[in-house]
DNA sequence: GAGATACTTCATTTTTTCTGATAGTTGGGG
DNA sequence: CCCCAACTATCAGAAAAAATGAAGTATCTC
């Protein structure tokens, strides 16, 4: 059984005649006799009464005409999906993000772009920057917005803006009196840090460890808004990405922490090697390099 | 696009290697590599990362992936489908059956055959002799049943009994009076009948003329159900299919009518030169002889 | 880094497809 | 009633395509 004789098949049932589907397919006369020929000795079955000049359609051709008709529109359904695939039309972007992009800096560029793109499906991973490079360097993911990723993983890494970080304190904490603080006022402050492996507990361990001040203060909570409540209640002080406590949740205050270099570098992660991305995936990046680099923050 | 082609690719996708995928389908590796290559060229997008030894699906091939078990799917499911019509196990019937036969004969014969074959389908038009003849020979149904069609149909017409017809008359008739009544007694009498060109009508109308009776009364009623009931009010007299006041309405007696051929032959009728019809229908039509022929009425 | 493994390329053989001419059949019109 | 027009079937040969096997190239593993 072949497309090209299903369609034969098709197109005499609809022209119900064997010499007009000819002209219609550019095909000579004895060619779709013999496609009818084919089909009828391959299936084992008659698909058409001849009585001489006319063809008519026995039960075995009446059941195969819309069978005939389903695999050929899901044929061409496959052929125009490939083309807006190439469009970058349609397609599937399975994307990594780190939970304080996703929540903050994200849902204002995936609105214009999925309204503007309607058949493009998104499955949208929340994590943080180990898995998510973890899963794009093992396919799962076709990309990922986190921090830098492990050099050993080869993937690309092209950066789209800082993501400033600055001490969360109670409103009557010591800490709050001044407008700025240092590393050095941190140290013996309960400290209250997410988890490790997180690139934000990285970042400020490394700044603040390069100073002498050992953040380590025995609590790690998994969740930026639940370090917020804890700071909140007064459980201890914070250091926290500007955008999550902008402004300051009642009771807290933000405060700049000078002479160090608190920021987190967030960018985009792909495999650069056999790129298996499609057309949407590219106009996908340069949304983001577009949306996000302008917002950079130093 | 060939069906080979996608055959291919679902097997390379599902084994995740060309090699396996050629011994599975007992290519030449080269033939799978070529079967991909002009997929990918037909489709004009890349549906595998080459990366040396291993090949990757890419955005494209997943979305190939499932549309192509889809199609093939289809597929044999085409092939399927019509090696069970050969076997006779699904196809579909399309037959015309006079009412009385639908409603008392039928129903007997049908939920044993139907239980037996789930997967058979039915259309079943109940309407006249006529009316089933005609589309029965322009192929809008494949059988009927039905009594003797006009010949110039060139119809096959193979009998399966003989529908015995008695008078039904309100207990208190006079023509209730004796055992038996002859096409005398009818005469002056009001005779409900059904409508004209009628089978029923039209047998009970040449019985009688040939004895000298008009029967024509100037009252038609359309369905024997009505028939049955104005008689039973008492607004005349009937000739009706035995089976069908077997026993009778409450208030009403049946008399078997002398000295006239009061029967009507019932048989199938089938296009008999270019039989497009299949498997099913021969077996059905077996069934039919058995179980119609062995309770015909003389 | 040598060998095994797995995909690609290419020239060749085999198979299939398509065609044009021809023959056969049917149904309507004079 | 016969012939013509309209269709479909058959067939042999040309054209196209598919499949192959061998040689080539890249990659992973030990």
């Amino acid at each position: 059984m072949e497309l090209r004789q299903l369609l034969t098949f098709q197109t005499v049932v609809r022209t119900g005649s064997l010499l007009r589907a000819a002209e219609e397919l550019q095909y000579a006369q004895s060619t779709i006799t013999l496609h009818i020929q084919q089909l009828e000795a391959d299936l084992g079955v008659k698909l058409f009464a001849r009585q001489g000049k006319r063809v008519q359609l026995t039960e075995a051709g009446r059941n195969l005409r819309d069978s005939a008709d389903r695999l050929l529109e899901e044929a061409t359904r496959i052929q125009e999906m490939m083309a807006e695939l190439v469009q970058g039309e349609t397609g599937h972007i399975r994307l990594g993000v780190i939970e304080p992009t996703a929540s903050l800096r994200l849902p204002g560029l995936l609105v214009p772009f999925f309204t503007k793109r309607p058949r493009v499906r998104l499955t949208l991973e929340v994590g943080g920057t180990q898995s998510i490079s973890y899963q794009v360097a093992t396919g799962k993911l076709d990309l990922g917005v986190c921090s830098p990723p492990p050099a050993h993983l080869g993937l690309h890494f092209e950066p789209l803006f800082n993501e400033a970080l600055v001490l969360l304190a109670p409103q009557t904490h010591s800490l709050a009196a001044s407008e700025t603080v240092t590393p050095d006022q941190l140290a013996g402050q309960r400290l209250l840090l997410t988890e490790q492996h997180c690139a934000y507990r990285e970042v400020t361990e490394r700044a603040l460890l390069s100073r002498g001040t050992n953040p380590y203060s025995g609590i790690e909570i998994g969740s930026m808004e639940a370090i917020k409540h804890a700071v909140q209640l007064g459980l201890g002080v914070a250091i926290v990405p500007a955008l999550v406590v902008t402004p300051p949740p009642a009771g807290t205050v933000t405060r700049k922490i000078e002479q160090a270099q608190l920021f987190l570098s967030v960018g985009f992660i792909r495999r650069n090697e056999p790129a298996p991305v499609g057309r949407v995936h590219e106009v996908f990046l340069a949304e983001l390099r577009e949306h996000l680099c302008e917002r950079s923050a130093g």
